[in-house]
DNA sequence: TGTAAAGTGTCAAATAGATGACTTAAAGTC
DNA sequence: GACTTTAAGTCATCTATTTGACACTTTACA
C-alpha cells in the first residue's frame, strides 16, 4: 500500500513528507539522485526505494565510487576483459551486469571523472556499454540511483561535471536532510540503535534522563545517523546504570554544548592532600582517610538528598557497601 | 575480576581511568581505536586488551600498516592466490585468516589508502574478503583493534579517510596520553627498565639519585615509553656505580632542562578534598583514596629516605603492613 | 670483629570490608 | 486496586587487609 522504510530511517515530517515521494517513484524506472550530507543514511533510503520497486527481486548493487581509485573504477563499474591490464589476468563482469534486472546505487557520484561520467550517460541514454579491454557492447537492464554530499549544480558551473549527465540523473531529486534538522527522529533513532546494541550485548535496555534527551536535541550531529549510531553504541558498552546520565554522554557532545563541567565553582586546581598536612593534623594515615572518606560520602549524601541509592551511584561504590560504611562510622 | 594490564604500563589516575574503561570493552568484540603518541605503548595496550577479552586463547596479529609497502599490504592483511601477481609463487593466508577466532591489530591505520579502507570497511560489517587474486570469499571472526597517532578526525575532513571507516573504527576511543603527563609513571617504568635491563646484562640493580628523579620528572619524553626504555638500556650499560647520578643521564635530558618550573610553595591553609574535587577527576571512592594513600606513603618514604621501618612510623602503621601495601601497590 | 640494634621479608591467622541474593517498604503508574 | 519501579535493610559468603611471629640481613660502634 504505502512506501515501506525497511528498517528506520525516521518519523518526522521532513522524512514522511519524502517517503510520499518515495512511495511514487518507486514502481518506476526513473533515475533518481540524492542528496544529502554524509550519514544520513542515503544508502538505507535508496535499498528502501529498490524493495519497495518491482525490481526488489533482483539484485541490489551497491559502488561507492568516491571510495574505489579512478583507475580501477571503470573495471569495477563495467567489468573487464582477461589481459585488458596488467593484473587482468581473468575476465570479470562489472556492478552494471551484476546488477542486471536489479538497482545499481552509484553513491558518491560526484567524485566520478569526466571520462567515465560519459559512459555512464551512455548506459543511462543506451543501456548498453563495453568492458574495459573488450569489444562486445553489452545491454543492460539496470535502474540507476545516484547519490552525492557535493552539490552538482555547483560542479556543474565549474565543468567538473557534465551538465547532460546531471539532467540525466536529476529528473527525481531527493534531498535527505541533515539529521539536526529532523528533531523528532534523534531520540526514536537514538532509542532504536541503543535497544539493538543492548539486545545485541544482552544486557537490559537504558533509558535517557531528561538532561541527556536535551543535550542529543541540541547536538549538532556532523556525522549524521552514522554518528548517532556510534555513539549509542559507544553507550551500551561503558555506561554502567539504567539510564544513560550527562556524564556518560562522549565528551564531543558536551563540548559543543559549553557544558564542559557542570559545576566550575572552584577556581583553584586541586591538589592532593600532602604528608605535611597529615602531620599537621596529627592524624595516622588511617584515621585520615577516614576522615576523608567521612566527607566525600556525607557530601554525597547531601548531594542525593539522602538518597543512598544515588550517593553509592555518585562514589562509585555498591550501596551496601555505602549502606555497610554509614553503620561502621555512625555518620 | 578487574583488568590485568599484563606488563607494565603504568600506574598513573590517567591510566587507572583508562583500564576501567578497557576493563568494560574488552569482554566485547567491539572495535576499539587507540589514539596517541608514537611510543606511548600503544601496541602493549592493545595486547592486554586481548589477554583480558575472551579471546585470550586466540590468535594475536599486530600488522603496521604504516611501515609495510602499499603494494605488499593487501596481500599481506588478506592473503594471495597463486599467481595474483608477479611474485605469488604460492597462495598464502593474510594476517586476518591468521588473526581467526583472535584478534587483529592494525597499527597506523592512518596510512591505509583508500581502497584498502573499503575492504578493512568489509571485513568489520560483514566479517568476510577475499585473498588477491582468489574469487572465494572468506569468512573470519576477528576483533578489530586499530591505533594511530595522527587524528584521524581530520583526516576525514581532508578526504584521506572515509568516514564511515572513521565511524566503524571509533565506537570506543582511547586516547593514550604521552609520558610526560603521566608523571607518576616515569619513574615506575625507569625502575622497571633499568631492572630488566640490569637482571638481562647480569649486573645488581641501580637505583637513581634524587637529582636524577628529579631530571627524569622534568623531561619531556618527547619519544614516549620508547625513549625512556632505550635511555635505561644505554645506562645499564654505561653506569659504572650502583647509583645513577646525573652525568650518566644522556645529554639530551640535561640540555632540555632549561625549562624547570620551580615547585609552586603551598601557602594557603589545608581544606579537605571535596566530592567535587572528586568527580571532577572522574574517580570512584575507592579510586580516589588509593591515589592519596598512595602519595601519602610516597611522601612518607621520600621523607624516610626509603626507610620503610621509619615511613610506616610517619604514617602511624605498623612496618608490615606498609610493606604490604607497597607490594601491593607495587610503588 | 663481635654483638646489639635496626631493618627486611614472608607467612598464616585474624580481622575487616565488599558484594550478591533475598526480603520488605514506599512511591509511582495504569 | 493491581502492578511496576525504586529504595532500603539484612545476612551469608567471599575477598582483601592487617598484623604478630619468625627468620634473616644490614648497620653501628665498642
Amino acid at each position: 500500500m504505502s512506501f515501506d522504510p525497511c528498517g528506520i530511517l525516521g518519523k518526522s515530517p521532513a522524512l514522511t513528507q519524502l517517503f510520499k515521494i518515495l512511495e511514487k517513484v518507486a514502481p518506476t524506472d526513473t533515475t533518481v539522485l540524492v542528496t544529502g550530507e554524509s550519514g544520513t543514511g542515503k544508502e538505507l533510503l535508496v535499498r528502501a526505494l529498490h524493495k519497495n520497486s518491482p525490481r526488489h527481486k533482483g539484485p541490489f548493487v551497491p559502488v561507492n565510487c568516491g571510495a574505489i581509485p579512478k583507475e580501477l573504477l571503470e573495471s569495477e563499474l563495467f567489468g573487464h576483459e582477461k589481459g585488458a591490464f596488467t593484473h587482468a589476468i581473468r575476465s570479470r563482469p562489472g556492478c552494471f551486469e551484476l546488477a542486471n534486472g536489479g538497482t545499481i546505487f552509484l553513491d558518491e557520484i560526484g567524485e566520478l571523472d569526466l571520462s567515465l561520467q560519459v559512459k555512464i550517460l551512455r548506459v543511462i541514454q543506451e543501456k548498453e556499454f563495453e568492458r574495459v579491454g573488450g569489444t562486445q557492447t553489452k545491454k543492460v537492464d539496470v535502474r540507476i540511483v545516484a547519490a552525492t554530499n557535493r552539490n552538482l549544480e555547483e560542479e556543474v558551473k565549474k565543468g567538473n561535471f557534465r551538465e547532460d549527465l546531471f539532467y540525466r540523473l536529476n529528473v527525481i531529486p531527493i534531498e535527505l536532510p541533515p539529521l539536526r534538522e529532523r528533531g523528532e527522529d534523534i531520540l526514536l533513532l537514538a532509542n532504536f540503535f541503543l535497544e539493538k546494541f543492548c539486545t545485541l550485548k544482552n544486557r537490559p535496555p537504558l533509558s535517557f534522563s531528561p538532561e541527556v534527551k536535551e543535550l542529543l536535541l541540541n547536538y549538532s550531529w556532523p556525522g549524521n545517523v552514522r554518528e548517532l549510531e556510534n555513539f549509542m553504541e559507544r553507550i551500551s558498552i561503558l555506561c554502567e546504570n539504567e539510564r544513560v546520565e550527562i556524564e556518560d554522554l562522549p565528551e564531543k557532545i558536551l563540548k559543543e554544548q559549553g557544558l564542559n563541567q557542570p559545576k566550575p565553582q572552584k577556581t583553584e586546581a586541586f591538589t592532593f592532600p600532602s604528608l605535611q598536612d597529615m602531620l599537621q593534623l596529627k592524624m595516622d594515615l588511617k584515621t585520615f582517610l577516614e576522615t576523608i572518606e567521612n566527607k566525600l560520602i556525607t557530601e554525597a549524601l547531601e548531594e542525593s538528598k539522602g538518597v543512598k541509592n544515588k550517593a553509592a551511584n555518585i562514589l562509585g561504590i555498591k550501596r551496601t557497601t555505602l549502606i555497610e560504611k554509614i553503620k561502621k562510622k555512625e555518620l
